[in-house]
DNA sequence: CATGAATGAGGCTTCATTCAT
DNA sequence: GATGAATGAAGCCTCATTCAT
């Protein structure tokens, strides 16, 4: 997998950065860091004066390459689900048994954060989005354009789940919310298994992907 | 469902308040009015100021009531997921079959923001839970107590459903992640059918019902 | 000592309470707490709010007692300077020879924090009075009357000294600048003994007492 | 003296301040209003907002200047100890007699407000230091690390003129202690000439000079 | 182009006091 | 006479952003 990631550059709308982060070393830093910081005090608390003192620079320049802290968070979460989904599509593209697509992508949406690549933590990026995603995703915060660029980026990832789940089952009505349970039901559960081991049952990484690959089967089979 | 809503005086941990908003009429504005604020503008933007200026009070009797809002949202929380728990337990204690008890559940779980009761906007609330639950749950700005006060009510919701389940199949061995699944799936599903509605397939109340009825059956019958 | 310290009630100026605290229970539990509380925090962070809450009444009642929290602590320090004036006078009263006087008022002067009467905690107001004594004769806080009203009670206990002194020098001209010194100065010596180790050499009660001796009578002599 | 005044440079600190006030007009403004408010209305009535105010600037431009108003204080006060240690120590480095040295010292420290530097003026300063000084060395406000940053400055005054009375006398026990007295007595005196005439005999600088070097050298010559 | 300084608005919270019962 | 509720002002501090160099 990680052959792949290092060929994989996701193209984020340019209308969320003044300046491409991934132009300069600070521009990385500042993606590193925000993930870091946000993790950390939580995005209510986090500011570009945090973050400039994190990485030893002024807000000034923060704002050289990001508007407001909501664009850079909107790239955050726009590069993580376009570069799932990006994973999604070459991960099970070689594939052809629906079911072993489903399967593989399952095994992606579950163990995603063990790769970490050079330019954020992905697993803490991760849970940054299960806690926060759901605000973003309806926030009233960000202007309609960015606020609809991370949904498309979420969409889309649900499209491609749609499409393998239809695949096995041409004539099942719900796909889409089904992909949509399937993708935000790991993230929880491995969260809950994670931080909240009281509300889900004691599960390794191969048992909820059993758990949701059945969840899946059982439902759609019928 | 209305003559038992009318019965329940829900308990919330008396650490939550400072002095109780259900013993004044300036109490009751400051949670109906948090309900609709919270909805209109985020947690994040959310201030005392704020509420106080819609109900044409002071920042400092709000704080005669609630700490700080953080407080006032543990509140909320705490008294929603005790209110549907309560409702679940009482609504489905005259039933034997657990299968009926299940698809009671569910229709509760479903319908419940229909019941408008004076002191708050059920909707509302419902939808700021769905919004901001993993933020609040996981929140870092409350003590471990309270955050816990919270996180036991939803937690003992869970337990209800998970009983429910365990009472059709014994052997089942996720009851709980199930329980978790089911609840915090409706109510995303009924969110997305409103406001996200390309994330969802098109679903009416019933079919939605039928659809996680079916979830929970397909995969425990195995 | 405390034989004496029973029959002695000290009168204080009667603008400076609405009631006398000496007439009830909530009085005097206003007054033994106020010093515990002043003593804790800080006179800055002292208020009737926090006062009200340690004795479990409400700020309004304390208000009956004294108009604001200057009254207050302005009442504290006249009680304890004419406490002492008071003191000194009759334990000296019985003493012939002027430098024995002189060498049981510095008695007096070093130990007095040694008697605990009921009202309130002697040790905690002296540290108070180090700590705050030169803010409260010299404030802005006060209408001068008031400032008057302690300042008076010091100068007394000044005067008091002053004139042992000139019992013993009748020539010396600067009788009054010494005995403040000689108070001032006991006052500082037991409190950096205790709090300031480094600011004193190390020396008991006794140490004390002769060092002030000496430096007294070594000065007049002359 | 104006002379030596012009060539020192004192290091407070940096931990004391963000922004070091000597840096701008600002900053320097910062610290000779200060010292204006704070003996114009007590330490506990100054706040950054009221600065702020008299200086037509915002209370946001003070915080980058000072953390807050306690850091402020022990900023002007870690300066004056330093300032008056750093002229004792030039000043009597070149006299070889030590009671010669004693009176000198005596000197610099009765009339040092004489001298008024640009940055602040040291009589207002010297005033705030004797209203204050008691409050602020044991304040529960500061952290420890420092209070001792201000009580170390104190200390390190209280050494040098402790080492000069060890000249005068090396077998003198409390040499410490009795500089503490000189160096209070002084500021106190001359607080009380000037303010509280009737705590204090009347006397000019040249009789204060006297009696305090009369005070030092009756008690050490035993 | 990069950076440090400045700033107005607003966040959260407590204060001191008054009012009504 | 005692108490609980209410409130406007202010305290302390941070935010997001702009300006000037």
């Amino acid at each position: 997998m990680k052959a792949i990631l290092k060929n994989i550059n996701i193209e984020v709308n340019k209308n969320l950065y003044l300046k491409d982060p991934n132009s300069s070393d600070l521009g990385k830093a500042i993606i590193y860091n925000s993930v870091l910081l946000i993790d950390e005090m939580g995005l209510e608390h986090f500011t570009f004066r945090k973050l400039a003192q994190s990485i030893k620079t002024t807000e000034s320049t923060i704002y050289r390459y990001f508007e407001n802290k909501h664009k850079l968070l909107t790239y955050l979460l726009s590069w993580y689900f376009k570069f799932i989904e990006h994973l999604v599509v070459i991960s099970t593209s070689t594939i052809d048994d629906p079911i072993e697509k489903l399967s593989f992508c399952i095994k992606i949406l579950s163990r995603i954060e063990e790769d970490n690549i050079q330019i954020l933590n992905l697993e803490l990026l991760q849970k940054i989005i299960i806690v926060e995603s759901n605000k973003i995703l309806h926030s009233k915060e960000l202007s309609k354009d960015l606020s609809l660029d991370t949904f498309e980026a979420y969409n889309q990832l649900c499209n491609r789940v749609s499409d393998i789940i239809i695949m096995i089952n041409k004539d099942y009505k719900y796909a889409k919310s089904l992909a949509n349970i399937l993708i935000e039901g790991i993230y929880n559960q491995k969260f809950n298994c994670k931080y909240n081991k009281l509300l889900a049952d004691s599960m390794n990484k191969q048992d909820i992907e059993e758990f949701y690959f059945n969840l899946v089967i059982n439902n759609i089979k019928t």
